[in-house]
DNA sequence: AGTAAAATTGAAAATGATTTTCATATTGAG
DNA sequence: CTCAATATGAAAATCATTTTCAATTTTACT
């Protein structure tokens, strides 16, 4: 990566979000990780880091009241899309064959590219 | 609407967004509106209402760096999906059949309903 | 290894969109 | 008409995030 420095800060909140990858945590959540368990990363570096991994596409963001959240894209989930319920926050991995002919038909004959990132709201059985 | 009167600056935000309805607007642009055109209504005003109809799900809303955007739900477009084009924010009215069979099987098949408010991001052959 | 330029860090202050407060005014049900 | 419920708005408060700036760290290049 260029333009880019590695440094223990980020390992340490790349990790956090690694280990977390399958929810969606806030800046506020990784500042009390770190002072939970006396890293020394403070609160102005989780911020820049999160603007630069927003930057690079490396996580999917939700924004909640005033409060961004992110979860970190890992290779696995980068082929194929992601329904979440809006009520229960629940996400499926559509791992469907329709859904990618689908996929195919839109950027075909609608000229559109939908992107894996890309999250799709709705609601869940149990919850409707 | 049970538990909410009918006032003079409800209508006339209302009104600005109906005005405005296929694009995306936000608390500043409607108070701008306002003061530019004499029209008596407050920015606390115009944020509670705002978050009125979020509650009542009459609007769909995108943010923006720290900045909430809103577009008034209108009948006509509550029967279909869109896709919206991350690059220049073109929008695309999905009437597709293929589309709709395929709601139905993640209906059927994956239990989770997709839902016409919701906003499916990527990007349209132009931006590519 | 040594050095300098580029990038990162962090504490404190600033920012800015949104919410709260509170006193006053308006609405609509009965 | 009346009155309880709700809405208004100016000003102050909130709070997540950004900016500032001086100090430190990282990497590229001798």
């Amino acid at each position: 990566m260029k333009n880019s420095y590695k440094t223990e800060q980020r390992e340490i909140i790349k990790d956090y979000l690694l280990k977390n990858k399958d929810k969606f945590i806030n800046a506020e959540e990784i500042l009390g990780y770190m002072k939970k368990t006396n890293q020394e990363v403070g609160q102005t570096t989780i911020y820049r880091f999160l603007n630069v991994l927003e930057k690079n596409g490396n996580v999917r963001i939700e924004t909640k009241n005033h409060t961004k959240y992110y979860q970190y894209v890992t290779d696995e989930c980068s082929n194929h899309f992601h329904l979440k319920c809006k009520k229960c926050g629940k996400t499926i991995h559509l791992h469907c064959r329709e859904f990618e002919n689908v996929n195919e038909h839109i950027k075909d004959e609608h000229k559109f590219n939908l992107d894996y990132n890309t999250i799709i709201y709705g609601t869940c059985d149990k919850c409707l």
